[in-house]
DNA sequence: GCATCATATTCCCAATTGAGAATATGTCAA
DNA sequence: TTGACATATTCTCAATTGGGAATATGATGC
């Protein structure tokens, strides 16, 4: 029921794009903000509050060095990211050998009439055509 | 600049514990959405308006069957989130080597210029402790 | 102290989000 | 056709979000 708030949970701290080129930019090594502003284009106040977002999500680790901080991965929490994400190897394992029985299939007879409208009885594919625009499925 | 909507963005998708859930209600086979709903205790349209996320995202297929809607997992566009992850493995493998090792140089006498924020000669950690509020970091 | 650099915080704003309730669409069965 | 069932869509609302500008804090050097 509550909300996944990013200030606390791993998979919303990461789910923004300039958090995430924020995190490539510390990956070789601790940084300053001002690097990291030289680094990604961003205004140097967004990227304090997104380094406040990645810290409180555990996932950038803070020290002080005279007036600057550098900053530095806490890759820890991003496991759990990866063992969650890793559960679904078998997903995309499996899709390319779907759409090639899937291939197969279509080849075998010749035309295709309908799709999704109506699921042939005999065999009826699991993974329809999947609609594309801009790039992405739809 | 432009923010990502998680109508499209694979690591927005998936930022949503609702989501998760269900897909890992899809992770063992397909499921009708009334079966969604069974599994995890969500109202029916949130249910159905998760999956029209999910499925923008692609990380979902559809498929009709009579009256019904079989939804599967479509794991793929996951091997990005599990393949960034990935990236920061050295992150949390090396993170307690990377303080051991720090902290012997920083023994070995710290001649690292002025750490002028009470740098502690004899250790200096690059991770400070954290403090931990609900069992996340702070 | 004072000026300056480095970073954080605050405030405002438009856009997005997710829940919940009500309603709409579509399909089967009698 | 009518009605029950399965699912999607629409609408409203409160909360969160990210950007931008301005400002505040903090450390350094003179």
């Amino acid at each position: 029921m509550p909300r996944a708030r990013a200030a606390v949970d791993v998979f919303q701290a990461v789910a923004d794009p300039s958090r995430r080129r924020i995190l490539l930019a510390l990956a070789r090594g601790e940084r300053t903000v001002t690097q990291i502003i030289e680094s990604i284009t961003l205004p140097q106040p967004s990227v304090s509050k997104h380094l406040g977002v990645l810290r409180a999500a555990g996932l950038v680790a803070v020290r002080r060095r005279g007036r600057e901080r550098m900053y530095a991965v806490r890759g820890e929490p991003l496991r759990e990211v990866r063992d969650w994400a890793d559960t679904f190897k078998k997903h995309w394992d499996q899709h390319l050998s779907r759409i090639k029985s899937r291939a197969e299939r279509t080849a075998r007879r010749g035309k295709e009439s309908r799709d999704s409208s109506q699921a042939t009885p005999g065999k009826a594919p699991v993974i329809p055509p999947w609609p594309v625009w801009k790039g992405k499925y739809l």
